[in-house]
DNA sequence: TCGTTTGTTTATTGTTCGATAAACAAAGGA
DNA sequence: TCCTTTGTTTATCGAACAATAAACAAACGA
């Protein structure tokens, strides 16, 4: 039972990037279904057909932006060799991304529903548990540092150092959205780095490792 | 001339601190001119005899938000001795307003119209010129340190530690929006003044500093 | 070819949006 | 007592909102 009926004349997934770049734009609420169709090229009934709902097509849309600009964030925590490193790739990652010369000068999770009516509390939570996810990532990305061996900060302040971090990305979208330069955010990005010595002393003799 | 036709029903300031109230939890276009009407206990068109426009009615709430919920992190920059203690006061001054157990937990100033319509677009230009303001005002505080005689950073620096501190206030909002508790706040309050002196040296024969 | 299935097109649905017109009410000035 | 002024009340305005019903079109299986 393969294609029965008739076939689809567009690509849901150009679809799907289409969408993207105008909620990216304007955000959940400030995005209408009418506003949406035009920029997909099709009528509002084929996407309730293939998408379901807004708030569906919504959901899609993030995964696809996660899966996209969220990526290379989330790489750098993971590929560099240590947690100092891989918590700096990380926010010059996130600068790097949210000025763009082709996208929104802001992270689509972090303002894209921040308030609104009360008929779409549940989009701003589903934005919410995906950034709560973001301080877990960087938690276990400082507990892997001490599993490794390059960071020697104690346990119970990881919690911390990940909050802190984490808002460090969320402010830095913020101040794009305000027009910050690359250049400016790179200076803040120093800033917070500077804490990091303080916050997690390097380990000091790291001349024996990897078993 | 002094009072000629019918007197108000109503009082402007009161009607204008429920308008406060209800624009703190939607946000700009999450609430509507009935929403307003209905808890400002008033039915629409006195609200445009009265204030103007809904764009209107909220600038003039954002102008009462700055003066009360605003004033106590300006306070404390303002108020404490040297630019160190004036930013940490601060800081925690942030982090008590948006954790206050009887209002919305985050700065209106920041999320209450992130992203949304075109044609809201001057309402957002509008927040986005008083969070400028935020690294003016940090700025000037730390030139302030630097006059008298208790900050030694580099003057071309001033700007780059100002936007950071700017991030971080900005990044905590988001964070309490998320459900952050005031102790979670506070480490990354700790966190943020880790940084302090890296990125600015005490000044060498300074008589106080209270940890 | 014909019936079934699936997608698109067209035309709306009822609701809510921000904002007003018109009628009515309450005050001062003459 | 009128007349003017100002505010409230009531009833909307046209536009936009998310979402669909119904009619039409294009594919497959038989």
């Amino acid at each position: 039972m393969a294609t029965r009926g008739r076939p689809r004349t567009f690509d849901p997934d150009t679809a799907l990037r289409q969408a993207l770049d105008l909620f990216w734009e304007r955000g959940y609420e400030g995005t209408s279904i009418n506003d949406l169709a035009q920029a997909m090229g099709i009528a509002s009934p084929s996407i309730y057909a293939c998408f379901g709902s807004k708030e569906e097509l919504f959901r899609r849309v993030m995964a696809l932006y996660g899966a996209t600009a969220g990526e290379p964030p989330r790489r750098a925590l993971r590929e560099q060799p240590t947690a100092r490193e891989a918590v700096h790739a990380m926010l010059r990652a996130t600068a790097d991304q949210i000025t763009g010369p082709d996208t929104p000068h802001y992270c689509m999770l972090i303002l894209a529903a921040a308030t609104g009516t009360v008929e779409n509390h549940t989009v701003r939570e589903f934005l919410a548990d995906r950034r709560r996810d973001m301080h877990d990532t960087i938690k276990h990305r400082l507990a892997r540092g001490i599993t490794d061996g390059d960071l020697t900060a104690p346990p119970d302040t990881l919690d911390g150092i990940a909050r802190y971090y984490t808002t460090m990305v969320q402010g830095l979208s913020v101040q794009a959205r305000d027009g910050a330069t690359r250049a400016e955010l790179e200076t803040v990005v120093s800033c917070a780095m500077a804490a990091w010595d303080t916050l997690a002393p390097p380990a000091p003799p790291q001349a024996d490792e990897t078993p």
